[in-house]
DNA sequence: GGAAAAAATTGATCTATGATAAGAAAGAGT
DNA sequence: ACTCTTTCTTATCATAGATCAATTTTTTCC
C-alpha cells in the first residue's frame, strides 16, 4: 500500500507535476480534467501485448514494470516504475500500433492516467506541454542510451551492481526474478552473482 | 563520396526537412540561417569523449557512427547514421554535460549542423519545432527500445540477422568490426556467425 | 603493380552464463 | 500454526561467445 494514506487532490497533484511550466489556472483546470485516478492491486496486469495503448500513467504510489514475452515465453523486463515515474508501452502509445509489452503491478498502485486523445488535444490547447514532453522524451532517451551502453560494455555482475547502486528502492521492492529479467540473465545466474558479491 | 554530386541549396533542403510543418517563408529563412554545411572526410572524428556537444547533425550524404570507449579501451558502436538520419551525442547535447561518445565519419559526408543555442532560440521563435522534435524523440526512443529488446531476448546470430534485414545499406557500407561492436560481440564471433549463415 | 596495412577468418582453449534438477527458504492463505 | 505456493539457492553439465594466436584476404597507398 502507498505510504501516502490518501492521494492528494487531483488538482494539487497536477499543479505540482507541471509546476515548472507556470501554467494559468484555466490551463491547470483543463489538464486536471483530462487525468483520471486509477487504483490497482499487486498482481494486476493493466496492459497486455496486442492491446491498443490508450493511456500513459503517472505513478503517484506503488510499483510497476513493463515486460516483453519472447518467442520462447520468457519475460524480459524493460522498465520499472515507482513513485513520480511515468509508465506505458510508449512505442505503442505514440504509434497506436498494438502493444508489444505488458504492464504488471508489483505493489498496490495509485496511478493518474491520461489518454492519447486528450494528450493530442491538449498539445494544441496548451502549447507549453510540447516542450515539457519533448524534454521528458529527451531524458527517457538518455536513460535508454545508458541502458544500451551498459548492456554492450558491462558483464552481468557489473550491470547488477549498477542497478543496485542506481535503484536501491526498486531493488528492495521487487522480486529477484524480475531483476534478473531486467538485466537479461536467469535467476540462477543472478543468485551466483549475489553470492559472489556477498563473499567479498 | 556522396552519390549526389552537389548538396542542394541549403534553403531547399531545409524546406524539405521541415515540409510537414508548413512553415512560413520567414520561418524557413530563419531556420536555414541557423544551419551550416559541414563537409568531412572518411576517418575524421567530429566529436570526442569529454567535448562539449555544441551541434546536432543532419546527414545529407555519407555515413557516420557514434561509439563509446569502455574502461578496457574497447569500442561499442551505439548508432550508425546515413543519408536523411540525424546524429549527435544526444544525451550530452541535451544536458550540455561532457560527451560520453565519439562520432566518426565512415564515408565522406556532407552534414547540416545546428547548434543547441540556435535550437533553444528557435524553439521560442518557431513553436512548431517543439512538436517536430518531440515526435522525432519519440521515434528515437522507440528505436532504442527495440534495440534493448533485441539485446535482452535474442542471440548474437539473431541480432545480426535482424541487422542485415533492417539495415542492408549500412551492412554494405561499414566494416564488419564496426557491426560486431554495434551488436556487442567480437569480430571473431561475427565471422563464425557469418560462416554458419553462409553454410545454410 | 607491389608492398604494407587493415580487415577478416580460422583454430584452440577458456569463461560466463544457460539448462536442468533438486532442495531450502520465505511468503500466503486458512 | 500448518500447509501449500512461490521464490531463491545450489550443483552439475552444456554452450555461446571471449581470448589469444596465427594465417589469409582485402584494401590502401605509393
Amino acid at each position: 500500500m502507498s505510504d501516502r494514506p490518501n492521494p492528494p487532490e487531483k488538482h494539487e497533484l497536477i499543479s505540482q507535476l507541471y509546476a515548472e511550466l507556470s501554467l494559468t489556472s484555466d490551463e491547470l483546470t483543463q489538464l486536471a480534467a483530462a487525468y483520471s485516478v486509477a487504483r490497482y492491486a499487486k498482481g494486476d496486469t493493466i496492459l497486455h501485448e496486442g492491446d491498443t495503448v490508450e493511456y500513459q500513467y503517472y505513478v503517484q504510489s506503488g510499483c510497476l514494470r513493463t515486460y516483453y514475452l519472447d518467442g520462447s515465453g520468457r519475460e524480459h523486463t524493460i522498465q520499472f516504475a515507482i513513485t513520480d515515474w511515468w509508465i506505458s508501452d510508449y512505442t505503442a502509445f505514440f504509434s497506436q500500433e498494438p502493444a508489444l509489452l505488458h504492464i504488471e503491478v508489483l505493489a498496490d498502485a495509485v496511478l493518474y492516467r491520461i489518454s492519447k486523445a486528450d494528450m493530442d488535444r491538449l498539445y494544441l490547447e496548451i502549447p507549453a506541454l510540447e516542450r515539457f514532453y519533448r524534454m521528458k522524451m529527451e531524458r527517457a532517451f538518455a536513460r535508454f542510451q545508458k541502458r544500451i551502453l551498459a548492456n554492450l560494455s558491462q558483464s552481468a555482475k557489473e550491470r547488477y551492481q549498477s542497478f543496485v547502486t542506481s535503484y536501491p528502492d526498486i531493488e528492495q521492492l521487487v522480486k529477484n526474478y524480475h531483476i534478473a529479467s531486467y538485466l537479461g540473465i536467469t535467476t540462477e545466474s543472478l543468485s551466483r552473482i549475489r553470492r559472489e558479491l556477498s563473499n567479498h
